[in-house]
RNA sequence: GGAGAGGUGGCUGAGUGGUCGAAAGCGCUUGACUCGAAAUCAAGUGUGCUCGAAAGGGUACCGUGGGUUCGAAUCCCACCCUCUCCGCCA
């Protein structure tokens, strides 16, 4: 959410920030609601200072006097009711075109309608040459067992799958991987969080009320979590944080779930795109300073960075353009790790920060150093998430004879450096 | 799932219809005292919206949302959450 005073004193750089990233916005009934919401109040106050000023009098008369003034109160309350009313109505329509303002995307962000406009901006590795067709990563996980899709669409569903053996050993090896690197290495503190989360939160990091349908709901209401970064940054709803505590960077696992709704067709073989998968979350907040931020997103950027060198990963990164962006992102970095049966590079990580959209939905302030309450900021990137990581690996990382190579830094955790033969 | 208790400011905690944005204590800030500190004394110390150049004013907020009333932290209803006991359970 953006402050509505900015809004009003920045119509056109919020309006030019909406139509980068493609999305409808009505600021100009936006900026009517909110004048009439203003009158509205001003109008209320006035009625109720009088209100007020009147029940005193009414406390000190007596008998007839009190009698009297107490029927003129019934009078002036009359007319109250009406404003009441309409100021309420004034203000659900101001709370829900507030939600639907985007927040303002960085200069540097490229024009663009979707990804395909996606800015490279760095390559690391090269792409591993072979001498075979290189085949999909559903196929090689199939054929070595490592993954069971049968059996997962029997079990699960669309889209559910089973890992065994190899594929399981892999899948845990990259979580003491990640683990080990962030709960000893990185600064940052381990937090497990719930995905069952309530709707609060969802609102508050953006998620909803525009993307109900991506996500599970439960039949108490609650919904199944995309990511750690709902329950992570909902931690802090409501709170003034110490100045002193801040930046505060989490290392957040959870599983998440997602509906994947309308991308039917879309990556429906393997483990790219599941419903059911875990995530390692890197989530930050900070000062609410613009070039704290900045540091702060090239900095989890790098971390993720260095998982995918250490794995041996082609990738390279790209700066989303403005149509790809979230509605609250300022501005967003993918990295994309090569997948060489599709010939193309595929997302593992997305870096963003948000200035204090999120903070400000879920009111988490600080107190300064001169003592004034601020919305902080927050940003978010993957630490990793699995088993979609799986998919790049185990391409990258097959053979001619068709067993796929351990990456050196995963051989202690796997127990072995070849899958799909025996030890 | 059943029974009971309870949610008040940064914290503890008083307040059951009116002058209560809320006692008291703690904490915090500033000042006095002191070489300095502690102790002591004095003053101050919530947030949102809104009017105002500012000083300051108005209004709202005692878990959330409704209701009763001239007037609600206080009464009524619904919901959320916490705690205790029972049941179930990794």
């Amino acid at each position: 959410m953006l402050d509505i005073k900015f809004i009003r004193e920045n119509l056109d750089v919020v309006k030019a920030g909406a139509a980068k990233k493609h999305i409808a916005v009505d600021l100009e009934r936006l900026i009517a609601v909110d004048e009439e919401r203003k009158r509205l109040r001003q109008e209320l106050d006035a009625k109720k200072a009088e209100q007020n000023r009147r029940s005193n009098e009414i406390q000190i008369a007596k008998d007839l006097e009190r009698e009297k003034l107490i029927e003129q109160m019934q009078h002036l309350k009359a007319g109250m009711a009406e404003s009441e009313d309409r100021l309420k109505e004034v203000m659900v329509e101001w709370q829900t075109l507030m939600l639907t303002i985007p927040n303002v995307p960085d200069m540097s962000v490229p024009d663009g309608e979707s990804d395909e406009q996606n800015l490279e901006a760095r390559t690391w590795g090269e792409k591993p040459a072979f001498s075979f067709t290189p085949k999909p990563h559903h196929e090689l996980m199939t054929a070595l067992g490592l993954a069971d899709f049968e059996r997962g669409a029997k079990v699960a569903g669309f889209r559910g799958y089973f890992l065994r053996g190899d594929g399981a050993r892999l899948l845990m090896a990259l979580r003491r991987f990640v683990e080990d690197r962030f709960m000893n290495r990185e600064g940052f503190e381990p937090m497990f969080a719930p995905s069952l989360v309530r709707r609060e939160a969802f609102i508050g990091t953006g998620y909803l009320p525009q993307g109900e349908e991506d996500l599970y709901k439960t039949q108490n209401g609650e919904y199944l979590a995309g990511t750690a970064e709902v329950a992570t940054m909902g931690y802090f709803m409501n709170e003034v944080i110490d100045q002193s505590m801040l930046p505060l960077k989490f290392f957040a696992y959870s599983p998440c779930f997602r509906r994947e709704a309308g991308s039917h067709g879309k990556d429906e073989k393997g483990v790219f795109r599941v419903h059911e998968f875990e995530k390692y979350e890197q989530v930050v907040l900070c000062e609410a300073d613009h070039a704290t931020s900045v540091q702060l997103h090239e900095e989890i950027t790098a971390n993720s960075e260095k998982l995918l060198q250490e794995l041996g990963l082609h990738y390279r990164v790209v700066v989303n353009c403005g149509g790809d962006l979230g509605l609250g992102q300022v501005k967003k970095y993918d990295l994309e790790a090569w997948m060489p049966s599709e010939n193309r590079y595929r997302e593992t990580h997305s870096a963003s920060y948000f200035h204090d959209f999120q903070t400000r939905r879920l009111n988490i302030r600080y107190r300064d150093s001169g003592g004034i309450l601020r919305y902080a900021h927050s940003l978010n990137n993957t630490a990793l998430a699995i088993p979609r990581i799986l998919t790049q690996i185990v391409e990258n990382y097959q053979k001619a004879d068709g067993t796929v190579k351990v990456p050196p830094v995963l051989v202690p955790h796997v127990g072995k450096d070849t899958l799909g033969v025996a030890r």
